[in-house]
DNA sequence: GACCGTTTAGGATGATTGTCCTAATCTCCT
DNA sequence: AGGAGATTAGGACAATCATCCTAAACGGTC
């Protein structure tokens, strides 16, 4: 692409729309976002959606790569330095505060997904799953340096489900001393972990 | 209604239409099914629906009253009998086991629906969050009964979001095992409950 | 058997959807 | 300046949607 002629303004529309089909996508759902909602925030013609994304699937599919490569970036960002195991995962659990407002408008960007998707029989369910098993894996992986390598993936897969819980039911009841709660909570659980207690209860 | 001449054929449908609803709501979200779709599995024309409903947001009202009359009646009957208080709500964490099939298939009933309200910003959404209250005070009220008043609402609350947490991983994963492994976990939770453990932790 | 309200069927309507085509505009290279 | 390819705009297209209307069928009452 771009070999010649040609302004390298495409690339950046290409961006655009993605960014802006990410979070229409996480705000109002996959379906309920029309091709000409996406093309009003961009600011550009319905028809020119087409010469970038031929359906709407095609949408959906780089909107999914894009959160996976800023997934895998911010899990990198999380992993690299000398913070320790736990730290690392107090940060994952801190997401919940820190993007609370959102959480309790829309939900977990990563859970409304993969529920809509399923619903509509999608074929990129699998892309959503894969959102998940990022921060599986990379959970599993710090459960592994603490210690706890025959239970890691059950913990990480705990942590993964208490925290889609507190996101779900913060946005039904507009609660945000719960996440705070519940953060509080995993927290201690996690400190309990990592002392070395036995069971994932 | 049905006053002088007429079938007794008008609440019949009425309550096919909504029972096959509530089905495709569930199974393939709210937006996602037309009128079409319902009209097909209940085996009656189209045109038939404007009768019984003047519009699809009716259906869904409808619908969620009758969701909340079930639950209603689902709880209800778990508080009766001479069940403790720890069985009733063993009960209500093993509806992930009772309904585990169609919960990796189509996630919880009441959190999908709660979630797809709040993405189309329908004003029904408040409908879908009672259905959460019912369980949520029905949760503080066994709770309660163990002693932990002080702290009933939070053990409640918390108990409702690992469930969905659960529900959402298990259909995101179509991980059965792993809804029986936290399903364990939380009913050694609750027995250290009801041992009097002094936080929800 | 005629009447009346209830229930049903089937199609019309206007809006919106995803998709696609065509012509204009832009940018760079010669 | 002029040409070639990249990019854009705007509208056409069929399908689908929720909604609405009208006429037919039904069931009990007189």
């Amino acid at each position: 692409m771009n070999q010649g002629g040609g302004s390298v303004g495409g690339q950046a529309t290409r961006d655009q729309i993605i960014q802006c089909a990410d979070q229409l996508f996480y705000q109002n759902g996959f379906e309920h976002t029309s091709f000409s909602d996406i093309a009003a925030a961009v600011g550009i013609s319905r028809g020119n959606f087409y010469y970038h994304f031929k359906t709407k699937d095609e949408i959906l599919d780089a909107v999914i790569a894009h959160r996976l490569d800023a997934t895998r970036a911010l899990l990198a960002r999380w992993s690299a330095g000398g913070a320790t195991p736990v730290d690392r995962i107090r940060s994952f659990i801190h997401i919940l505060i820190a993007n609370q407002a959102k959480i309790m408008l829309y939900g977990c960007p990563v859970g409304t997904l993969s529920m809509e998707l399923a619903k509509l029989g999608h074929g990129a369910q699998g892309g959503a799953t894969q959102l998940f098993t990022l921060f599986r894996d990379w959970l599993r992986q710090q459960f592994t340096l603490l210690g706890r390598g025959a239970q890691a993936d059950a913990l990480a897969l705990h942590l993964l489900a208490r925290s889609q819980g507190v996101a779900t039911l913060a946005q039904a009841f507009r609660d945000e001393g719960f996440i705070r709660q519940e953060v509080e909570q995993m927290c201690a659980w996690l400190a309990a972990q990592a002392a070395g207690a036995p069971g994932p209860g």
